[in-house]
DNA sequence: GTGTAGGTAGAGAGATCATTCTACATCGTC
DNA sequence: GACGATGTAGAATGATCTCTCTACCTACAC
């Protein structure tokens, strides 16, 4: 049920994907234990059903309703990263802090190369640059990152970065 | 103790924050308990231990004995900062994930920062530029968290970025 | 109104973990 | 050769956590 994945998304991405118990994460999914088990039977479940979520959110948060010009479009995904920062974490990528909590996780590391494989595909596309092309994934993950420390001064800087690349690869 | 730091580097960089247990810290260390305890009197004082070791290490193989041209030295820092995730770490950067496992803790947030402003500092005193521009910083953090998806090409990628942010801003 | 599917509340089992404590060993210095 | 500082090995403590289980409730189909 999608009311559990969104308390769960919520639970982690505000305290962190150790501290939270089991008894937590049903509060915050609003259900008893019982039925949060039913839907997610392990806490490693539980974590993967909250990024499911954010995954779905992120992108259409990020990609949905671009403008047409690859010249406007990669400005404009920067400014909305810039954005999600703001309201919606403050600090790095929900799917790197997942895998960083629990490096030996295989399904982890997978959906988080699914979920990056996607945003870097849609990014280039939406650039018009080879879907090959790391350089918008780079510029991306480093706002990310660099968000926290920066705030806007990140989102001017990546998009700096992405004007240079438009104009030294044109 | 150096010896102590170290091997807490090792346990926590090679297995995450969350997995090892103090006993399997000690191991690692190759102390006592008591005498684990004695140097870092809790679990979270030994993760501040490792990092503040990888810390120097870090500054270290990234930074030291750098070309003097600003056009060359950027891209060596690049290089070496593949090579450091090659041999180091696999999955994105130490300090983030000790936040991001704990991300209540305050000395913790306080020593990520206090890392990456040195980062930053040295990286745009190195390319020649002012200290305060951010866009060196939003490139390593790219490379280092792009890095685990795509290897060699985000190295790539970075090179051309930084070369892209020489040619503009000349 | 009875049966069934699916819910809540919450106690309990069983394991694990961080931290402390006890008992003993080593070694350089006087 | 006895002392004191510092180390090791590992048991004991007390808290906490995940996951299961029991007991009860609600709503609806027939």
């Amino acid at each position: 049920m999608s009311k559990i994945s969104e308390g769960l998304e919520r639970a982690f991405a505000s305290r962190g994907f150790a501290e939270p118990s089991v008894e937590d994460l049903r509060d915050a999914a609003g259900v008893s234990l019982r039925t949060l088990y039913k839907y997610t039977p392990s806490r490693a479940e539980m974590v993967l059903a909250a990024l499911e979520n954010r995954h779905q959110r992120y992108l259409t948060r990020v990609f949905d309703n671009l403008p047409n010009e690859p010249e406007k479009a990669l400005d404009t995904i920067l400014s909305r990263i810039g954005k999600w920062m703001e309201t919606e974490t403050s600090h790095g990528c929900l799917f790197h802090a997942a895998v960083a909590a629990d490096p030996r996780s295989q399904p982890l590391r997978a959906l988080l190369e699914r979920h990056k494989a996607e945003v870097a595909t849609r990014a280039a596309a939406a650039a018009g640059l080879s879907s090959a092309d790391t350089a918008p994934l780079v510029i991306i993950e480093g706002l990310t990152q660099a968000w926290p420390l920066r705030g806007e001064a990140a989102v001017d800087a990546a998009k700096r970065l992405a004007h240079a690349l438009r104009s030294l690869g044109a």
